[in-house]
DNA sequence: TGATGAACATACTACCGAGTATGTTGTCAA
DNA sequence: TTGACAACATACTCGGTAGTATGTTCATCA
C-alpha cells in the first residue's frame, strides 16, 4: 500500500501544477489563463501539464476539488460536536474562513468555478465532471445548514428565508477571498482576529435586527 | 442645448449596445465574451460596436461607468438626510440593494472591473481610465462609510476594523447580483421582501455579537 | 439634386492560445 | 547493457477573436 519514491515524486510534480494553477486562475480568472501561464510560472512548458492533465477544464476541476477537499477535512471534524447550535457554528465558521485566508488561491478557483457552473459556461462533456463537484459543494454546505435550522429554533438565529440566509451567510464567510491579502510581519494571532470579525458579522447577520424582542 | 432627433437616435443606439454588453458582461465574464457575441446578441455586427466604441476595454469602461451612475444617482438623494444615522443607513442601503436587482448586468460589470483592476489585468493605456472610475466608486464608498462612523458613535453600529466592516457590509449587500434572479410572478413588494433581507443582514452584521452590552 | 457624412455591414489580417505530434533524457528492471 | 517507459521539452496545427480597411445605404443640407 505504500507508495514508492517514484511515486511521491509524481505526485509532487502535480500538486506543484495544481497550486501554479490555482495562483494563476486567481490572478487573471479562468479564460485569460493560459496552459503556458501556468507552466511559465514553474519554469516549465506545456508539456508538462499536459502530460498530468488531458485538458485546461480538467486541470481546473482538480483544482476545484482540491479547495473542497480542503474546506470538507477542515470543518468536518467539528460538525458533530454535540450542544446548542451557536457554538458549533461559530467553530465551523471559524475553521471554514481561516481555511479561506489560508488557502485562497484554491478557494478563489472554487469562487470561479461555481460562477462558470451557474452560467452554463461548461463544456456538455464537462459538464458531468463539475455537476459532480457542485454536489460536492452541496453536502459541504449542508453541513452548516443543519447547524443553521438548529440555531433557529434555540433563538440564536431569526432569520426569514433560509436560502437566502445561506446565501448572505456564505457570501460574509467567503468574502477573505477578495479582500484579504497577508500584511508584513503579520502573525497567526492578527489572522484570527481578522477571522474572528468576519464571523462576528455573520453572527449578527444571521440574528437580523432583533426589533421584536421576545 | 437640446438634442435633435438624430443625436436621440444615436444615444439610444449606443444604450442598446451597452445594455447588451453588460448582459454579455455577466452572462460569460469579460474574457469570454467577443465584440461579435455582443452584436449578434443586438442582432447586428461588430461594425456597429467598432463605430461607436474605440475598443472592447472601452466598451466595458462604458458600462462600468454607467453602472456607478446608476448608483451614484439612487442613493445621492438620501446622503444627506438629517438626523439619527441609522434610519439613513436603512435608507441608503435598501436603495443600494434595490440597484443590485434592478441594473443587476451593469453591477456585475462593475464587480467584473474591480477584480480586473485589483489583479492588474488592463493595459498602461486603460489603467488612467479605470482609475478615474474606481475613484468614482470610493467616493460613492465614502458615502456610507461617513453614516457608518456616525453609527458607530451613536451606539448602533460596533464594528471594530472599519475597512473590515465595509467590506463585509458591501459584500452582503452588493451579494443579489451574484444569487437574485427574478422568479416567475415576482411582484415589486417581494423584491422589496428580499431586499430587506439583505439589509437587516447587514445591519446585525454591523452590530456584531453584542456579548458586551454595556 | 447631388454631395457629404453618419451609421452601419462585409471582408480581411494578425495574433494568441488550446491541443497534438514528436523528440529527448533519465531511470529502473531484467 | 539495453530496452522500455515515465516525464518532460519542442515544434507544430488550427480555430477563434480583436482590430482594421473597405464597401453600402440613407438622411440631410447647400
Amino acid at each position: 500500500m505504500s507508495l514508492g519514491v517514484r511515486e511521491h515524486v509524481v505526485d509532487s510534480s502535480r500538486a506543484d501544477i495544481l497550486r501554479a494553477a490555482a495562483t494563476c486562475f486567481m490572478e487573471r480568472g479562468y479564460a485569460s489563463t493560459s496552459i503556458d501561464d501556468v507552466a511559465r510560472s514553474l519554469g516549465a512548458t506545456k508539456g508538462r501539464i499536459y502530460h498530468h492533465f488531458p485538458s485546461k477544464a480538467d486541470l481546473f476541476a482538480e483544482v476545484f476539488r482540491a479547495g473542497m477537499d480542503m474546506n470538507y477535512q477542515a470543518v468536518e471534524p467539528y460538525r458533530h460536536l454535540p450542544g446548542p447550535a451557536l457554538p458549533r457554528w461559530r467553530k465551523m465558521a471559524m475553521v471554514h474562513v481561516l481555511q479561506m485566508i489560508d488557502t485562497k488561491p484554491f478557494q478563489r478557483a472554487v469562487w470561479i468555478g461555481v460562477e462558470m457552473h451557474l452560467r452554463g459556461a461548461t463544456t456538455p462533456a464537462q459538464r458531468e465532471v463539475f455537476n459532480e463537484l457542485l454536489e460536492y459543494r452541496s453536502t459541504y454546505g449542508k453541513l452548516f445548514r443543519e447547524t443553521l435550522l438548529q440555531g433557529r429554533e434555540e433563538g440564536v438565529f431569526r432569520f426569514e428565508d433560509m436560502s437566502i440566509a445561506n446565501q448572505l451567510m456564505f457570501m460574509t464567510l467567503n468574502s477573505p477571498i477578495f479582500w484579504y491579502s497577508p500584511r508584513v510581519g503579520e502573525t497567526r494571532s492578527d489572522i484570527e482576529v481578522i477571522a474572528r470579525q468576519v464571523v462576528d458579522f455573520a453572527q449578527g447577520g444571521l440574528r437580523g435586527t432583533q426589533e421584536n424582542p421576545t
